[in-house]
RNA sequence: GGUCCCAUCGUCUAGUGGCCUAGGAUACCAGGUUCUCACCCUGGAGACACGGGUUCGACUCCCGUUGGGAUCACCA
């Protein structure tokens, strides 16, 4: 029987990255197996679901380049709130077959039953009083259904993660499948979505643990062969808490905002909580033919982003230029205040910046030298590096670049040295000053690629400015 | 409170009843390389939560303790 795996998030705001992990361990699953993926969304929640986050989610995913399969019978992507026939019909079935009865216990006597459990240190679960009255479909109380759990109702299942997991189904107690309005509630929508849409592995979050015990019952009432079940550990902030706090942070968006690579955060959050050997990078193709459940590991792992600035960087340094320029763009726009063009220039200062960026937003700001006309100085780097003792050779060396018919780094490097030599210089007596004048910080590609790169004009431009700034603290005394 | 789950370097993880005084990666520190930074190279420090068992022998199995977590809705 061929796999077939499915994410199924509440459209109810951003994709957080453990969301992402656990759609990234169905999807590598399913591909591993050559198997199918499918999305649905669980908006049975009308109050908090909005066609937006649908959007969100939808982007997130294919930015991560997690792609999906259509569901039979669907044009979109299957929403609950589109089935509520089906969910009624199989109702209906569980009613006739006394799998499920109606329930008119209202609030108070629940709260009542709930505070007295707890009281008497009991599991808090309902009673069951109206199981065996027969209430009718035209009862004129108000009711729910609830579906009845007996003592030998199948609650335990071989998980693919965990074990042997389950619960005994007296700690469950017959829940509610259906509200007093007659939607379906959850663990209903959801177990009869996965049967009709012959989902065969369900990979979600540790979580939903509970919800198992609850869902086996279902199936067997309903007669249907349940899926195998595989619950992945959570994922906790690097204070161990909770990953929902600072949701905002850690949503897949946020990720891209900060300028990571979509192939970095999916290599990153895949290493979080599953592991194949030593492996540490790779990309999508690579994790879905190596991707077991067996590599999953069992206890919750905390997110620290020290990992993904390696992981970051090391896309950076191997993404074709093709698509650094691509991805890279945005950012570029941003720093520079404009749309930057494509060019084979630019391609070469990119080229030089990939090997010491571990973001796109790092990247860029490094471009900015480069991308912009006028450049300020960093103040504490001008007071070093551009002192009086360095006027004259700077002059001299301004001059001897002047003359040179050819700008690239093999004219440059001997002019270089010449001027160095003659002042009994190091090499980095000069550069220094030289890349601050250019560059306005003291970090920056080699001396001479950088001033290839910038050119002539801007850069003899720029050495003179910074002649300027010596002399116009010189004559201020200095210091 | 009931039920259930988890526990290896700061972090992500590998691992097996003896080959492990525990491997890799990252982060950190120190060197090297270099015109700077980064990359890269070399080295360093750093963990089996605790206590009982079982066993010839346990990080690995069992029990307990502690710590963390999930869940117990007419939310999903």
């Amino acid at each position: 029987m061929p796999v077939v795996t499915r994410y199924a998030p509440s459209p109810t705001g951003a994709l957080h990255i453990g969301g992402a992990r656990t759609a990234l361990f169905c999807w590598a699953y399913a591909r591993h197996h050559d198997g199918q993926f499918l999305l649905r969304f669980e908006d049975t929640d009308r109050e908090r679901s909005t066609l937006e986050s649908e959007t969100v989610v939808l982007e997130a995913l294919r930015w991560l380049g997690i792609d999906w399969d259509a569901v039979p019978g669907f044009e979109d992507v299957p929403r609950q709130s589109e089935r509520g026939p089906r969910y009624e019909e199989v109702l209906a079935k569980l009613l006739e077959s006394g799998a499920a009865y109606r329930c008119v216990c209202d609030d108070a006597r629940l709260e009542h039953l709930r505070e007295r459990a707890r009281q008497g240190g009991q599991a808090a679960v309902y009673d069951g009083a109206c199981r065996e009255r027969g209430i009718a479909a035209d009862c004129a109380e108000p009711f729910c259904v609830r579906l009845r759990i007996d003592a030998h109702a199948p609650t335990r299942w071989d998980d693919a993660i965990a074990g042997a997991s389950g619960q005994d189904a007296s700690d469950l107690g017959d829940y509610v499948v259906a509200r007093t309005d007659g939607t379906p509630i959850y663990h209903l929508a959801c177990s009869v979505d996965d049967h009709d849409m012959g989902v065969t592995h369900v990979i979600r979050g540790r979580e939903h643990m509970s919800s198992t015990s609850r869902q086996l019952p279902l199936y067997s009432a309903m007669g249907w062969q349940p899926p195998a079940f595989a619950h992945v550990p959570l994922l906790v902030e690097a204070s161990g808490k909770k990953l929902s706090k600072r949701q905002d942070a850690v949503s897949v968006q946020s990720y891209r905002e900060r300028g990571f690579s979509p192939q970095a955060v999916l290599n990153f959050i895949a290493r979080l909580g599953w592991g194949h050997g030593d492996l540490e990078l790779f990309d999508r193709e690579q994790l879905a033919e190596v991707f077991e459940m067996s590599g999953v590991g069992h206890s919750a792992s905390q997110v620290h982003e020290d990992k993904l600035l390696w992981i970051s960087q090391h896309w950076i340094k191997t993404l074709p230029m093709d698509e650094l320029v691509e991805q890279l763009q945005p950012f570029l726009d941003a720093e520079a205040g404009r749309p930057v063009e494509d060019s084979a220039e630019l391609r070469k200062l990119l080229d030089l910046l990939r090997e010491r960026s571990k973001t796109w937003v790092e990247m860029a700001a490094q471009a900015g030298f480069w991308l912009r006309d006028e450049i300020e100085l960093d103040p504490k780097a001008a007071r070093k590096q551009l002192k009086a003792g360095i006027a004259g050779p700077l002059g001299e060396l301004r001059a001897a670049l002047a003359d040179l018919t050819e700008w690239t780094e093999e004219t440059l490097d001997p002019t270089f040295h010449a001027v160095a030599e003659k002042h009994d210089l190091k090499l980095g007596k000069l550069a220094q000053p030289v890349r601050v004048a250019i560059v306005g910080v003291p970090q920056s590609p080699g001396i001479f690629e950088t001033l290839a790169v910038l050119g002539k004009q801007r850069s003899l431009q720029r050495i003179g400015a910074a002649l300027e700034y010596i002399a116009a603290r010189d004559s201020e005394g200095g210091d």
